[in-house]
DNA sequence: CCGATGATGTCGCGTCGTGACATCACCATA
DNA sequence: TATGGTGATGTCACGACGCGACATCATCGG
């Protein structure tokens, strides 16, 4: 039998999902996440570079599904092909009830909410890079990347909070709305 | 005489500034800053809630003074409210080479950049609020004060790296690329 | 049976950030 | 002139974060 339980990362992301939950972030420690998951913290530091990344383990393996399906696009106009890769990705398999509390948990904490950013930012960049190998302006692709990821942001949050509304359709509201008000020029 | 030198905020960030830019911000302790500005760390941490901090002591006058202009702005259609109240703004008061060092110091470190875009979301979310009371619907003012800040960003960021062209000449440029394809609909 | 491998533990350390209390120039006011 | 308040700073102690270096030991291939 092994020396040590496997599995550990699992674990650690799940007691701290909790903990964090339940009592908040910054009232969280490493040692008590650790403890719980009967590791060291210098193992928690194994697995995560620092104690916020513990909820963004699958941040890359998101990252790249999404550049991918940019890249297997359709040939269409950048800022469509942006959203059709985020609108069209099957978020349900991440569990509907998890994201919500995980988004919860986030939003409840302005350190969390940072690296979120952070997170999305990472996504825009690489959409960027993406779209530019696509033959897109760099100009263009950095303005639709950046302009769609807020677009799909304010649907994805309604779709959270929303009963059982069908994401790719509030995506195609949330960009109708701002079609509507796009032509726009700066006084 | 006065028992220690007085201006101390003002000594710890040029000197924060001086020292980023010279070996990096990680590269950098509080001890030092705080030893070169002839005061304790403690005080440091009177003045700056945290060590990133140290270079963003002005974005609350910004944000506010921002805020601001979008509550005075004429009526109009959202999007271009906000425009408008950002390419407005007299950015070169503050000085455009101090903006471009400051842009790059914060470009090279990822902390720094985590804390701009919350810096900037902090924005968002103010401008969401102002536009709210100007009677924008909430829906609306979510999207378009996001929107509205990822066009400006983007026009900022050539602004900052072009030799002397006009500001809001460049944010109705890309606001004019961005209208070209905003009609597309998600797939 | 043995040596390589890989996950974990142990230890020590520097940095970050905070609470509590002390100090002391300055200022108002009696 | 004396007295007491105010505000900026210092001092001290402390817990939490994060990392480098080295030790341990089950497992696995040869």
């Amino acid at each position: 039998m092994p020396r040590w339980e496997s599995g550990s990362a699992e674990r650690l992301t799940r007691i701290a999902m909790e903990l964090f939950a339940e009592k908040g972030f910054e009232e969280t420690s490493v040692v008590e996440i650790a403890k719980r998951a009967r590791v060291t913290t210098r193992t928690f530091f194994r697995y995560f570079p620092d104690k916020r990344e513990v909820l963004f383990a699958e941040s890359d393996g998101l990252r790249a599904a999404l550049v991918e399906r940019i890249r297997q696009a359709p040939d269409d106009e950048p800022l469509a092909v942006v959203l059709g890769a985020l609108a069209g990705f099957d978020w349900d398999t991440l569990g509907r009830e998890a994201q919500r509390q995980r988004h919860a948990v986030i939003a409840a904490n302005p350190e969390l909410l940072e690296r979120d950013l952070s997170k999305q930012n990472d996504i825009a960049v690489a959409f960027t890079d993406a779209l530019q190998q696509r033959g897109v302006d760099a100009a263009v692709a950095r303005l639709t990347s950046r302009v769609g990821l807020q677009v799909f942001g304010v649907a994805y949050e309604r779709w959270l909070s929303a009963g059982d509304a069908d994401l790719a359709g509030i995506v195609a509201e949330t960009m109708a709305l701002l079609s509507r008000t796009a032509s726009a020029r700066a006084g």
